[in-house]
RNA sequence: CGGGGAGUAGCGCAGCCUGGUAGCGCAUCUGCUUUGGGAGCAGAGGGUCGCAGGUUCGAAUCCUGUCUCCCCGACCA
């Protein structure tokens, strides 16, 4: 992408608007516009890190077994009425009423409409277990939102819902999403710890927060060491068809404390003792498991093997893809900028043509351009006839893992300058082999 | 929802107390000079001062109402 045919709005100085890094990068770097409390546009680089994001999850999830589906934002009030959270739910559900009169509501979450549409459509024990998943926006009616795209109103996710025969198999469920989600966020280069959290009527060991670990984050957590070190997704890999060899690994997972601070165990951090750890985390994902509520209060059953009828098991897990956005960059920035990992960048790279105005150097950077592109690498370039300072300003403050920097004087001794905006490494390597290293 | 603050050019702000028809920095545009880490000079464009009433010869400024946004707290993916 040619900077000249882009729409890239970043600003030098910071809205007032904006308290955490996260939010004030995301303006700056041109991510985002807000235009209601809460409320996000996203523009066009934000827009690809979203894609990012929600690609991963998206992976992971079909991984997992899950299948994927999209339900509608709108929703009828009365399905709502079925499962009695329509009077329950509170202000923080967004009401409307059609022209018609029709009470409806804009989905906070979608656990009555995907037990209505699995309910009508399974009948039977051979139609078990499944999950099911969509990424859709949600709108939560926050009495104060803040923090950007941290703790908005209106947010993407991604939220499964699991239907099992018996707890066994919910189990099973569970523990597969548990695995997808380690794998989800490391992925994305973030330390996500998963904490026990609460688990409401049902209770049991059923349900975990994952947190990452970020100096700015909402809540206080407390860990075992062990947790620090940042586990790739190759290594979180097991037969995740074998129940018993999936509970172990998820058991194994789970032995290291860590806990936020409603939910610290004394006992516990004294076993720890010098590895305890305390940080601030950003809860980006929360699975839970809770029986037969919906499948019971919406009528849902399917007959078993001996023609009895038993309402399945069912589960849901969600993800903040939107918050994701804002919680990587809260993981991950210095003071140029965002430094986003290669997985979510909006780009690779970052070409720089140093000299617009200069025939042979415009000439050069136009081809690397188009080898970088023929070559699939996605590649933003600043082609504009501007200063060299604010083009370096504006690539650091969008935080594309590599910057190639193409100039007149490089190019007198036959040479281009290839930066890693992670580590501020330079490096000057002649044509070719900056683009081997780009293209590797 | 309780408490506090703010709406003036795309962004950041001054002006308001003490009414006289709007200004600064950045950004934008033009020209020249520049060009390897947010350039210099000269010039220019852009605002019915959130909105609605009121007071007044005259309102960004005073009064009333209203909308919106932000912060602290209680609540949440």
């Amino acid at each position: 992408m040619r900077l000249s045919n882009y729409f890239l709005p970043v600003t030098k100085e910071t809205p007032a608007d904006a308290q955490i890094v996260s939010h004030k990068l995301m303006l700056r770097a041109g991510l985002v516009r807000q235009t209601a409390a809460g409320i996000y546009a996203w523009l066009p680089l934000g827009f690809r890190v979203l894609k990012k994001i929600e690609q991963i999850v998206r992976e992971e999830q079909d991984r997992a077994g899950a299948v994927e589906l999209l339900m509608p934002t709108l929703q009828s009030a009365d399905l709502w009425r079925q499962s009695g959270r329509y009077d329950a739910y509170g202000p923080e559900m967004l009401r409307i009423t059609d022209r018609h009169e029709r009470d409806m509501l804009y989905g906070p979450t979608n656990e009555e409409m995907i037990t209505a549409i699995f309910r009508d459509a399974a009948k039977s024990y051979r139609d078990l277990p499944r999950t099911l998943y969509h990424i859709q926006w949600k709108f939560r009616d926050e009495v104060r939102p803040r923090f950007g795209v941290m703790r908005g109103r209106e947010f993407l996710m991604k939220d499964a819902y699991s239907f099992d025969l018996d707890e066994a198999g919910a189990r099973h469920s569970y523990n597969r999403m548990f695995l997808a989600y380690l794998r989800t966020f490391a992925r994305m280069g973030l330390r996500a710890i998963p904490m026990q959290a609460d688990t409401g009527p049902i209770g049991g060991d059923l349900s975990h927060e994952f947190i990452i670990l970020a100096p700015s984050g909402e809540s206080e957590v407390f860990y075992h060491k062990a947790w620090e070190e940042i586990r790739s997704a190759e290594s979180l890999q097991v037969d995740s068809n074998d129940s018993e060899a999936l509970r172990g690994f998820v058991g194994t997972l789970t032995a290291d404390y860590a806990a936020t601070d409603e939910k610290r165990d004394e006992a516990r951090e004294a076993e720890a003792g010098a590895d305890l750890r305390q940080s601030r985390g950003i809860e980006v994902g929360h699975i839970f498991y809770f029986g037969t509520k919906y499948s019971e209060s919406m009528g849902m059953s399917v007959q078993t093997k001996d023609g009895g009828q038993v309402h399945p098991q069912m589960g849901s897990y969600g993800i903040g893809v939107s918050r994701l956005v804002g919680a990587i960059i809260e993981a991950s920035h210095d003071e140029a900028g965002i430094v986003w990992p290669e997985s979510v960048a909006p780009f690779r790279v970052g070409l720089i043509n140093m000299r617009a105005d200069d025939e042979a150097c415009a000439k050069a950077a136009d081809d690397i351009y188009a080898r970088l592109q023929a070559a699939g690498v996605e590649v933003l370039y600043d082609d504009r006839d501007e200063r060299g300072g604010a083009k370096f300003a504006t690539m650091d403050v969008i935080g594309l893992p590599w910057q190639l920097i193409v100039g007149p004087k490089g190019l007198e001794k036959g040479v281009v300058e290839l930066k890693r905006r992670a580590s501020g490494e330079r490096e000057e390597l002649s044509v070719e082999s900056a683009l081997a290293r780009l293209t590797a």
